[in-house]
DNA sequence: AAGTGCTGCAACCGCAGTAAT
DNA sequence: CATTACTGCGGTTGCAGCACT
């Protein structure tokens, strides 16, 4: 059973936005805040799905976006936090004050992509670009193999599918909402043995407290 | 000046997660 | 519990503007 549409599309405008169109937004969500983005179109008398009113507000016209270029601390903040989190774009953004998760979406495959390539570096995995290898490597797996088992130091081989990145040592830690007075029970979540340092990005102590994010 | 290719970015699409019924 | 409705996210596309020939 499929889902109905978002909207009704036969009656909604695509494409760019005209500045009537914004005016009527902005002035729609400054009366009666964010939040029904599916009723909104038709209370602000907007010929546009909810889905589109909300992304025009999310990534263009909120009071509060940082437009310009990137700083060169956001870009080193930006290729940190990929190499921690990959592609999640929105958890990256919470990060950067003023910067939307689309707004970095972009930049990354504009211009950092392009910045680590230059430097021989893999955007991806973030590890150097060895000639003729990065085709040979498909999987990363985090399952102990019969390797593993039998031996727990494998000296590195890129060709070799069973080597474990021995840097890839991640600790999340997801701790409940704040609540005062509340002691809090953390949930960890082990990716391997784990020796993260005090404050990496400001992750202190390598738990991952999803507040700051 | 016209044609072509490239780049950057706004916007769209489809899916997943979750709340509501 | 099943279904529906809605929101949010990530991948992708389309197009305007620019550089180059």
């Amino acid at each position: 059973m499929g889902r109905s549409p978002c909207c009704e599309k036969a009656h909604t405008n695509k494409g760019a936005w005209t500045k009537e169109e914004d005016d009527r937004l902005i002035a729609h969500i400054k009366a009666h805040g964010e939040g029904c983005w599916r009723s909104l179109p038709k209370a602000a008398g907007l010929l546009r799905c909810g889905k589109s009113c909300r992304l025009r507000w999310i990534n263009y016209l909120r009071p509060d976006l940082k437009r310009g270029n990137f700083t060169e601390d956001e870009d080193d903040l930006i290729i940190k936090l990929h190499s921690l989190l990959g592609n999640k774009w929105s958890l990256i953004a919470g990060r950067l004050p003023g910067r939307t998760d689309n707004e970095i979406k972009n930049y990354w495959n504009t211009h950092i992509r392009r910045k680590l390539l230059s430097r021989g570096v893999d955007p991806n995995t973030h590890r150097p670009i060895v000639e003729g290898v990065s085709s040979n490597i498909t999987t990363i797996s985090f399952e102990k193999t019969q390797e593993d088992k039998s031996s727990s130091e494998e000296s590195f081989s890129y060709s070799n599918p069973h080597y474990r990145i021995p840097d890839l040592n991640l600790e999340l830690r997801i701790s409940p909402p704040f609540q005062p007075h509340f002691e809090p029970v953390k949930t960890e979540i082990g990716l391997g043995n784990n020796h993260v340092g005090d404050s990496f990005l400001g992750f202190k102590k390598g738990v991952l407290d999803y507040r700051t994010i």
